[in-house]
DNA sequence: AGTATATGACTGGTCAGTCAGTCATTGCAA
DNA sequence: TTGCAATGACTGACTGACCAGTCATATACT
């Protein structure tokens, strides 16, 4: 693929992006898309297969750059376990709390049931891991005397709910009573770690 | 509304609800909801206006019971703060982890920011209530010196976080890695009453 | 008989996906 | 250097399927 072939299906999943964003997978209009874009309804077809591939494009474009991240923020072996899980957990809400993951998220829950690959790839790139991480500083922590015993055994979802919760929020309620992102993850993150501390 | 009307109602009801569940709203067909519900197409819009009433029909129907149970978790003040706190996060986590209100979740947050009225009542009668009556028991906890200073001030979606959390995991990943939602509150509500603990 | 309730064939509009045709660019021969 | 042919990216009018919502008709009550 050439440069500029590269260039035009990035800018439609871009739109494609947006369009999402606003309308949902299934309210979405691929000539939306296509206006948004800049191209004919046709282009986007050279591109993706279909509608199904064209959300499969927009995923897999928002989810490499989040993975990058999440591992960047957990390759930080000499810090202390505390400090390790905060600062994931802190990427892990900003990204869903904020920018684009977001979408994804919605994206997800809405259409996922019925999209059997995106879930597993989904699951795969991006859930997994990050539980996988959490466990580790968990048993890190508790293996160095950091955490109380038993904490390694704790199901990392407790670490990534306020996340999760803070993502749904802003998705659904952000109009009717706006929530503080960073002071909400502060609150939950002092919480859980004074509840695991040794 | 006569007797038969009402059941009538509740059956169409009922059956959106398992179609719903099925396809999601956008994807529902009205066909299939009457064919569910054992009634002609055209009965179904003697009941409600169009598909969004019979959403937000099926939506207050399931809501009107869950507010109940809130409400009567909320009712015990003769224990401890702990205790009520662990018994409304029980309560809230099993009604999204499983049963109707997971299903409820699911519509809500796919068709939530196109439907601006669900979810302002949505919000007024379950989300907001939700939270007041978690922030009563940290409140109530913190002036009885059971939990630490500052514990009313924490953001009450700090400890409703892993029911979420649990409820999203349930609808796409449990297939893929089962949840065991009892554990997962029991280890949130372990480590977060842990950490308000005075 | 008269009213209330139910039916399902039909209509009008929407939209994913197609494809015959356009046009800008590149390569090549005179 | 100019004219011509080949390429393939791009276009957008069109089609066929689908489905929410309607309404003329039928059926069941009272």
């Amino acid at each position: 693929m050439t440069r500029s072939q590269q260039r035009r299906r990035d800018d439609i999943v871009q739109a494609a992006l947006r369009v999402f964003d606003r309308d949902g997978f299934e309210g979405a209009r691929i000539d939306d898309v296509a206006a948004e874009a800049d191209v004919a309804k046709g282009t986007v077809y050279l591109y993706f297969k279909n509608k199904g591939a064209l959300l499969e494009g927009v995923i897999h474009g928002v989810v490499k750059p989040a993975v990058d991240a999440v591992e960047a923020a957990a390759t930080h072996t000499e810090l202390a376990a505390a400090d390790r899980l905060r600062r994931q957990i802190e990427v892990i809400g900003k990204r869903l709390g904020e920018g684009e993951m977001n979408v994804i998220l919605r994206l997800m829950i809405a259409e996922g049931p019925k999209h059997d690959a995106l879930r597993r790839f989904y699951f795969r790139e991006i859930v997994n891991p990050g539980m996988k991480a959490i466990g580790r500083c968990l048993a890190d922590g508790e293996a160095s005397g950091e955490f109380r015993p038993g904490a390694a055994k704790l199901h990392p979802q407790v670490f990534a709910g306020a996340a999760i919760m803070a993502a749904v929020w802003r998705m659904l309620f952000d109009d009717l009573q706006p929530i503080d992102l960073e002071a909400l993850l502060q609150d939950h993150l002092a919480t859980v770690l004074d509840g695991i501390r040794s």
